[in-house]
DNA sequence: ATCCCTCTTGACAACGTTGTCCAGACCTCC
DNA sequence: GGAGGTCTGGACAACGTTGTCAAGAGGGAT
């Protein structure tokens, strides 16, 4: 920039007038400003904006995986909402590590985006307290926060998966069991306790061996699938905890003789496209990565009130799957 | 950290040495440092540092859309490479709008990041000249770049598709339609010149008629596909240019009578669950942004060789919906 | 003609960090 | 006891930008 006021011959202030699109600059000297620009191709250094200004105008996002078909639209519906709001998205991936859920929070702070949107792999954010003293909106997106208060948007998961499993309970189903992600998640254990509130409702028992909690791991839901299918009182339907496992019971329950029902947390596609096509509790992800987004630069306009929990409802697409009557 | 010096008793270069940890500093005055950092709450200023420095340890990626299912792995490959490089990743989609790829890999070199990793949009990247000019590395994936020479990382699309209709015109299609991305996209256009290759190798001509590249949206491939299967002279095979469109003809040949062969470039997941399973080119998305990662820190590292580029095979997965003979 | 107002412009400090350079303390060896 | 070396610590400038403030030019009203 210092480059540019020589070349064009005035001061650096002018420039940064003309960089920024500031008034009381005269056309004549904005035009030699450009032109020295152009010529220069100078480009103007966020990083000293940022430094001088104090906003980076980026937001972060930290999410459990990049890679997971769940979260591709909730980032893409944050980048849209903080496009539209002139900021940048920098996201990372935790890979459901809380000690990487950390640092890649910490670091992100440490760039000083203006807010920080989490789907939290870890039960305890009081490492983030500082952060939000000093003034980094934060928003919790799929699962709560730990141990501190901060805006939130969830699910209704365990009131999804309490319609999901009273859903095979009126397709005359009594032994159903429930496949979900690691107990150290949120929504898994609050999708078990929609499972177990059904079961009740309906008067009927949930034995130890119709319930299996322990991540989304192919070999383990197919083990515990193939447990709770076997034996002497198998289960006629099974209640999948989130789209990986429904992905995987789906190539399990393809290989049975007879035929289970299956309902699945998450919608998915090509769903429809199955035989048979999969009944699921949908969430709209897009619309919880938008309402974050917008809770976050609500925050970052200044709201200042209590934190927010807004909870989103789930919704029963019934394709079939789940319509499958018990058999034996 | 001027206060964090104060608090210590110390001067403010202690503190930076303790934070960066340089050698240097005596055991004990490292402990008061440590003890005024937690006490005050100190987290370091990365934009400072980033101004002073003069790198950023941050690479971007612009892609097409975060939230194609073909992406995902891509962009959480290059996080990986770029994690274990120490560099954050700052993600945007361009909507596969060339003015918005230029937006957003300027905003992301204003930003100063080390180096950018493009699905480029546009056909023309001399915007990109200065920038690179300046020292930012570049490195195009999964479509070249344009007018600029640079590192690249690519899928043999043309061999991919070409071994894909040969596939087809092997089990006695002669009738072949290609329904494509829309022209502008450098993919596209390579695949379409492979089709045209595999049925000039086979003597088969290929009427216009046959032909459809023009985008994704489903409505559009759904009206090319019907036209194509209409009429005296059906085609008894289609080949979908990528995974968006083969979803959409796996819908369409889902409602016509008669059995269709298809096969499709880019596999996806569940494939192999439809009825009939579908046959796939596939490429290997994360190992297309693993190897993009591993030129651009290459680059960073100091490589200054001539432009490189790469070429990924694919590879031909037969699942069945390829495999079906020509009816009519 | 004087005063006041507006418009344009530039000098300067500051943002928070790190690299350079120097000073003092302490130790070792002659 | 003095010379030379090592270790520790700090003062200061610089990175590139923007906010503050003030000064000069020009014009209109009195």
């Amino acid at each position: 920039m210092k480059d540019v006021a020589a070349y064009a011959g005035v001061g650096l202030k002018t420039v940064s007038r003309v960089v920024n699109g500031e008034a009381g600059v005269s056309s004549d000297t904005e035009r030699r400003v450009q032109d020295a620009i152009t010529a220069l191709g100078f480009r103007r250094n966020d990083s000293a904006r940022v430094l001088r200004k104090g906003s980076t105008a980026s937001v972060g996002l930290v999410l459990e995986d990049l890679a997971d078909p769940f979260y591709s639209p909730l980032s893409r519906a944050v980048e849209e909402v903080a496009r539209a709001h002139g900021a940048l998205l920098i996201n990372g991936s935790s890979a459901e590590n809380p000690e990487r859920e950390r640092e890649l929070a910490l670091a992100l702070c440490a760039r000083r985006v203006d807010g920080l949107i989490i789907v939290p792999a870890s039960d305890d954010h009081r490492y983030l307290e500082p952060e939000i003293a000093a003034g980094v909106a934060t928003v919790f997106v799929d699962r709560p926060p730990g141990r501190i208060a901060a805006d939130m948007v969830l699910s209704d998961s365990a009131d999804g998966a309490r319609a999901g499993v009273a859903h095979l309970i009126a397709h005359g189903h009594r032994r159903i069991g429930f496949i979900g992600d690691h107990p150290r998640i949120h929504t898994a254990t609050e999708r078990l306790r929609g499972y177990r509130t059904a079961m009740a409702d309906a008067g009927l028992s949930t034995p130890d061996a119709w319930v299996a909690l322990g991540g989304t791991a192919p070999e383990r839901v197919r083990g515990a699938a193939v447990r709770m299918l076997a034996g002497p009182e198998p289960v006629t339907a099974l209640f999948a905890g989130n789209n990986r496992v429904t992905v995987t019971l789906v190539r399990v329950l393809a290989e049975q003789e007879r035929p289970v029902a299956l309902v699945g947390f998450d919608d998915f596609e090509l769903a429809d496209l199955l035989s048979p096509p999969v009944t699921v509790i949908a969430q709209n992800p897009a619309e919880l990565g938008r309402s974050a987004a917008e809770l976050l630069f609500r925050r970052l306009d200044g709201a200042s009130d209590e934190p927010r929990r807004v909870t989103r409802p789930t919704r029963l697409i019934a394709r079939g799957s789940g319509e499958i009557p018990p058999s034996a």
